[in-house]
DNA sequence: CTCCATCGTTTACATACGTAATCGACTACG
DNA sequence: CGTAGTCGATTACGTATGTAAACGATGGAG
């Protein structure tokens, strides 16, 4: 089977750097918009130029992480991956390399390190009462 | 006041790459460990060469992570950050950038995606326990 | 039809990272 | 005393990342 350059599926998604994902972010929250949009949501935040928001567009679309669709003159930019896929994946490594893999390290961690609100305990309550059930 | 490049206190210690931190955690494991001996632990698993362990403990030291002492002709390598310091903020960092800084979203992100076993559930459990009491 | 504002694309360049070979100093063996 | 092994330090080099300017096409204003 050629498997050259081809779309398959056997694709393990590429990377996404930090600088990259502000720019998945705004695309999640709304899209599809154009590199002009994404601009006006980041880069004051970041105190980017346009140019830059466009070259981590490009690349993104590289990655495969962004489509394009024409919209006259420019494109419309849209994300390919979940974001609740990449928050998983994100997740999974820091879990894996960080606890072994196991989650309730982590927990006890964000516990001590007081990262955890009494609004984040009772919602963590709840889930546990829902997995169990 | 000359925070020059002294030694003061307000220093946010330099990130720490991946393959760093590789080597920072047959660091924590024992200490001090000479570059050799840090090779005989990550060399294998990694399929590095002494050569590039010795690179990364530079590295290290420069950044400040670990510190060294002589030992005859060799140095010995320390740790001079905490494992838990480490992990804290690594933790912290991503649960800034995905969660919105709130660690229910994590749990509940691991709870989906079955990343917690039946033995996460009940420490968590033990710990939230332990949180109200 | 001409000119300018915009697009996306190409090129640029500094720093970080992964991975390692080489080099000068020193020590231990013969 | 000379030589080989070892050590840390220096240098190397390709790719990734952050950040952006320059360039060529093109569509709309006049």
């Amino acid at each position: 089977m050629s498997d050259k350059s081809g779309e398959g599926a056997g694709e393990q998604p590429e990377r996404i750097s930090e600088a990259e994902h502000t720019v998945m972010e705004a695309l999640w929250q709304r899209s599809p918009l154009t590199a002009q949009e994404v601009c006006e949501e980041v880069c004051g935040p970041r105190g980017w130029s346009l140019a830059t928001v466009k070259t981590l567009l490009s690349r993104l679309v590289v990655k495969q992480a962004v489509g394009t669709e024409p919209d006259g003159k420019r494109f419309l930019y849209t994300p390919r991956i979940a974001r609740s896929d990449y928050v998983g994946t994100e997740s999974r490594r820091l879990v894996d390399r960080l606890f072994g893999g196991r989650a309730a390290p982590l927990f006890a961690h964000l516990a001590q390190s007081e990262a955890l609100t009494e609004d984040d305990i009772t919602e963590i309550e709840a889930l546990l009462r829902e997995l169990k059930s």
